[in-house]
DNA sequence: TGATTTTTGTTGCAATTACAACAAAATAAA
DNA sequence: TTTATTTTGTTGTAATTGCAACAAAAATCA
């Protein structure tokens, strides 16, 4: 039996671990692809949803709205996607992906989907189900301390 | 009912955005402890795990060895920590929290806490657990494959 | 309408991050 | 013991990251 203290401190600590690991491999792994340090997190989001703005894009991820700026900037130059404008609004840029970065996009897909299969092995189907689930509640609880301190409130505690 | 598809991109993605914004939360409420971006992770570990050597604080933290040297490296500087030298090893270097650095370790353990509690809030007990349980299980799948790719190794897939 | 606030985007810093490449001590192998 | 390999630590370099501070367009308010 787990008590509560152990709890406290492992959630966050496990969760930080597993995206550590994760995001250090994923990065070794898409050099080959002419993708530098964190771009895929952004390049994956824009070709499942073509025409986002970065601002959104920065809350999505849950980055800093400048880094995305610089990041997706480099998506651009490297010619993985366009910056296009919008018709009916001057300030906003719309991010497509170029057929250079559709190209891209399934690489990307099947070695995220095998760190998935890594990180569930020896997962029934339901117990993978569960996991989703809880993560997407702390996630939605989280996130919302995330806005809240990002716009420099301050919490209570 | 989530199909298979969805649970594969959501775990690896709901980590990730956990785990950013968590890390930027902490990042900017440790500010006022002196301590920069990402040092509390080291710090905490240290104060924990007193004579740990730094090798050993990057496995566990997931975390490139070098980047662990200079955190630790400015932790030492900054008066947070001391680096002794063993007995019976001229090689390594054993880390022991300073005053300062125990000073502080109560501070960071409080909100850390707070934001385990944050990130469960509407859990039930057991469902705690299970997450915790769950989680464990994850990390210990993902971090065999990080210190495989970490090593030089090549993922086949 | 006109004034104010929010949204969206950029650039200047200063710092962290990590790959390479090196060194030296410790351990394993021959 | 001698040689080879692994462990542990550092530094050079190049890149990402994010806070401040700014700008301009859009949305809200009075």
């Amino acid at each position: 039996m787990l008590n509560g203290a152990v709890i406290m401190k492992e959630i966050l600590r496990e969760v930080g671990m597993i995206a550590r690991s994760l995001d250090s491999i994923s990065n070794i792994e898409f050099k080959q692809y002419d993708l530098t340090r964190g771009q895929y997190l952004y390049l994956v989001r824009i070709c499942e949803h073509p025409g986002m703005i970065q601002e959104k894009l920065a809350e999505m991820i849950k980055v800093d709205r400048t880094t995305a700026a610089r990041a997706i900037q480099k998506l651009e130059i490297n010619g993985f996607i366009e910056k296009n404008e919008d018709q009916h609004n001057k300030k906003i840029k719309r991010l497509i992906p170029t057929e250079k970065g559709q190209a891209v996009y399934p690489l990307i897909k099947r070695e995220n989907d095998y760190s998935n299969s890594v990180a569930l092995s020896g997962f029934s189907g339901s117990e993978a189900e569960t996991l989703v689930k809880l993560l997407q509640r702390v996630r939605s609880n989280v996130e919302k301390d995330w806005e809240y301190v990002k716009k420099g409130n301050k919490r209570d505690y």
